[in-house]
DNA sequence: CGCAAATTTTACCATTTGGTAAAGGCACGA
DNA sequence: TCGTGCCTTTACCAAATGGTAAAATTTGCG
């Protein structure tokens, strides 16, 4: 028998739960950390203040659930790159999901930066444990690649820096974005033919 | 004679305010707007928060004129791209200044980074009338050298927005590459070789 | 010096904000 | 239908925070 039943959450409490972190990931993201308030979180989820308590410990502990819950999606582009494909093909393909995501979770993607931008303090232990040993791996599989002349031989670290960079910028820097390119209409197709040229010109033996 | 006298700032004052805005550079930059707060900027410049209300209207204030000031240092890397200078070297050369601004000034970097990450809510009107002509100014001059074959072409918004998010991202993500490239000690010198490789192999012809 | 202006400190204040206590309402199985 | 336990609301609170008033002190200049 188990000593502490978890008790399977009732379907209000899925419902809530849920509708407090989708408010959450609106408030945190656009404010950060500090500038958003729970009344915020709450007046976005359509509970009160204190319900919002009833079903999470603390302003702190919607942030940190946030950040795990979204820890496992923002690494699966990278998950997905498979060390039997075709190097050039898997990298592109990579650079492609990581673009498309910029684009449709660009709230995801201003959480992370905002908390990494502050130096993690809430996030170092998923930074070690989580992200880490992923990219030492699939450094490993890069370099394997441009050891058997697939690619140019580049530093596989800053390689990934760079499409991390370059991709999440569109999210990131959206505002400033946004004036720049006024007036354009295939920004997210233009993104794509300039990223998918930088790469392939890059690796192309 | 003049309506509204200025009137110089005396020494005190000149200390004084550079005081408070190194101070706050610091503060803001790691805690962000809403996170930083006026006993902190006053502790760490070692003055009285009421004293720092005397050299500065209020919070915002300093916020706003870290901004302006540092406008002008963020963008003179991009004012120095020559149009009649050799095409490669001068991307180059930008790139390198990027970077090594990134290096010596992440603090401002990041400054500005959350700035743009909540939507430029205090620096909308220089995006418009500071960065957006220069951008379309240097966008021109390298459509230009392009269309002279001088180098291969692609879409100059898109070229400029990678340097910026590559060279930014060692000041910004600081967090994330510390621990990524922990036990790393030539990562300036590889980000630079790295980055000279990427832009090279791009552009020319 | 002597004194007016500039600077700094002391003592506050109003608002915001994360959080709590406890009463009330509601759902659902026996 | 009735009551038990889950859910929600009302009414608060203490701390933090941006900001102010005015007294006290220092500075610089004739």
């Amino acid at each position: 028998m188990p000593e502490d039943l978890p008790k399977k959450p009732s379907r209000i409490q899925r419902r809530n739960r849920s509708l407090i972190l989708e408010a959450a990931l609106d408030v945190f993201s656009q404010h950060g950390y500090r500038g958003a308030t729970l009344d915020q979180i709450a007046e976005a989820a359509g509970l009160s203040k204190p319900n919002i308590l009833y079903y999470f410990d603390g302003k702190e502990e919607i942030h940190v659930t946030l950040l795990n819950q979204l820890m496992e999606t923002w690494l699966d582009p990278l998950v997905t790159l498979d060390a039997g494909g075709d190097p050039l093909t898997e990298i592109l393909g990579y650079v492609r999901r990581k673009l498309d995501m910029a684009h449709e979770l660009p709230r995801e993607s201003r959480l992370f930066a905002g908390e990494i931008l502050q130096g993690a303090p809430r996030m170092a232990p998923h930074l070690e444990t989580g992200l880490k040993p992923l990219f030492d791996e699939k450094c490993a599989v890069i370099q394997a690649w441009m050891d058997a002349g697939h690619l140019t031989p580049v530093d596989p670290r800053h390689l990934i820096f760079s499409i991390w960079a370059t991709t999440q910028h569109y999210a990131d820097f959206a505002a400033q974005v946004q004036v720049l390119l006024r007036d354009t209409d295939s920004a997210q197709h233009d993104a794509e033919t300039y990223l998918t040229t930088l790469f392939s010109r890059l690796l192309t033996p």
